[in-house]
DNA sequence: CGTTTTTTTGAGCAGGATCAAGCAGCGTGG
DNA sequence: CCACGCTGCTTGATCCTGCTCAAAAAAACG
């Protein structure tokens, strides 16, 4: 197995900040020749970002778009008075931009400790014109966006306050990666403190706090500590979470 | 004006089905050259649409993606247990159809009268492959889609039952076209009953009812009938849907 | 007209918000 | 080392918005 990776090393010509990156296998740059990859690799930079740093204005005012290569991010909108809802969250390796389209309202920021490799917008335009297939792997992250939204459109309308707790345990136990698996249980790591969940969820901190605990009793998951919990059946957290997504 | 648009007729080769239809401006087709508008016209046929024919899987089976011409087409998610959410509201010029991604699971439905101008799948692709520019006008279809859906998560999460109402109004009133304008004020028709706009909206029949009662007596609009409103000000019933939006 | 569907209005209830207190973790400085 | 403050989480008591149940009024339709 380490032969054949030194052998992509030397004879596929990708460069070496690409050869592990999640990016070119799942992500946007799956598209990109080697060629292609080593034009983008003379411009890229890796940078790491603490939770709460705003990632969007810092893009923009740099004029780069961006790679997640580990961490979670969260989209957010807030109001004048105050009132905050998260819109989305990003994983490993989601792009973050909008070529040729104007920017959006909403905010990105860091969640847990995020790193990034972001590369100016010039650069990633060019590449996009010469290479339709880079495009289309943006269009459809963008509708793969577009479907979680509408899921938690649903969430949001119609499910209880426990239903959306259990919904949001049940997306961290299967988008981010499973931390590990004990005796078929899967033990998760919350990406999101209360308050950011209970932004995510449209409910306060208190309602978030107490579905948990009735989670808990109800032997759903076990709270190890704040931020993990293992979840000894996954088709029970499911069934709470029930209606919409399954 | 009339002898401009004769002379197009005769000089650019736009197909007469196209000439005047809000798509090939502000819709997908707009990207298309007048051969390639002819080509697509060979295989176009307009349709006519009841109020609640699911138009997703008819178009499914027939493996074709349509234009909306006019009308309301409202997605909608619905739940085993029966609990429903409008995730999405379609006008024309949309372009309805995924193409080159499989399809997501939410059901386009009529709501009101809708008029589609649609064409085969592989019709369409096949102009997508050697036209970038109208691969990325349907990107744009789906990033706006992207941002509203965000508003209205944003609605859904934070906002009162009175401002999810007054929002949805105030959306009505920006997105249809405006029917009339009198003495300033703007009469428009809703093309929701009140069971989906409270489907839309994540509230119950009884709710939007009061709420709307609740607007009119506060002189925010003033119910013509159950499917026209006149709205006085806009600035007042923007501020009555105020946070998020706007 | 009578029948059905849709909307409005009313009365009572409850799920989640608000207000308030207590607790645990943790870094800081005495 | 512990007192202290700070932040984040949990739990309890009370309140209120929006839901449920019920009925009447108003349109739509044959």
């Amino acid at each position: 197995m380490e032969t054949i990776i030194r052998k992509d090393i030397h004879n596929s010509g990708i460069p070496a900040v690409c050869q592990s990156c999640e990016a070119r296998h799942k992500g946007v740059c799956g598209a990109l020749s080697p060629e292609q990859l080593q034009r983008l690799s003379k411009h890229t930079s890796k940078s790491v970002h603490e939770p709460n740093t705003d990632l969007s204005t810092e893009a923009a005012t740099a004029g780069r778009y961006a790679n997640i290569l580990s961490g979670v991010v969260k989209l957010t909108k807030m109001s004048r008075d105050g009132r905050q809802q998260i819109v989305g969250l990003q994983f490993a390796p989601d792009f973050m931009g909008r070529p040729f389209a104007q920017n959006t309202d909403v905010e990105a920021v860091a969640s847990t400790n995020v790193r990034l490799c972001s590369f100016p917008v010039s650069v990633l335009e060019e590449l996009l014109e010469e290479t339709p297939a880079m495009e289309r792997r943006i269009n459809q992250q963008t509708m793969a966006e577009l479907d979680e939204a509408r899921d938690w459109l649903f969430a949001l309308g119609r499910k209880s306050a426990q239903e959306k707790v259990a919904s949001f345990i049940l997306l961290i136990a299967t988008h981010a990666d499973p931390e590990r698996v004990v005796d078929q249980a899967l033990v998760i790591e919350l990406p999101l403190k209360r308050a950011d969940i209970a932004d995510f969820l449209g409910l306060t901190i208190e309602t978030v706090s107490r579905q948990i605990t009735n989670l808990r009793k109800a032997e759903v998951l076990e709270v190890i500590d704040r931020y993990r919990m293992r979840i000894p059946n996954l088709i029970v957290l499911r069934k709470a979470a029930s209606a919409g997504n399954g």
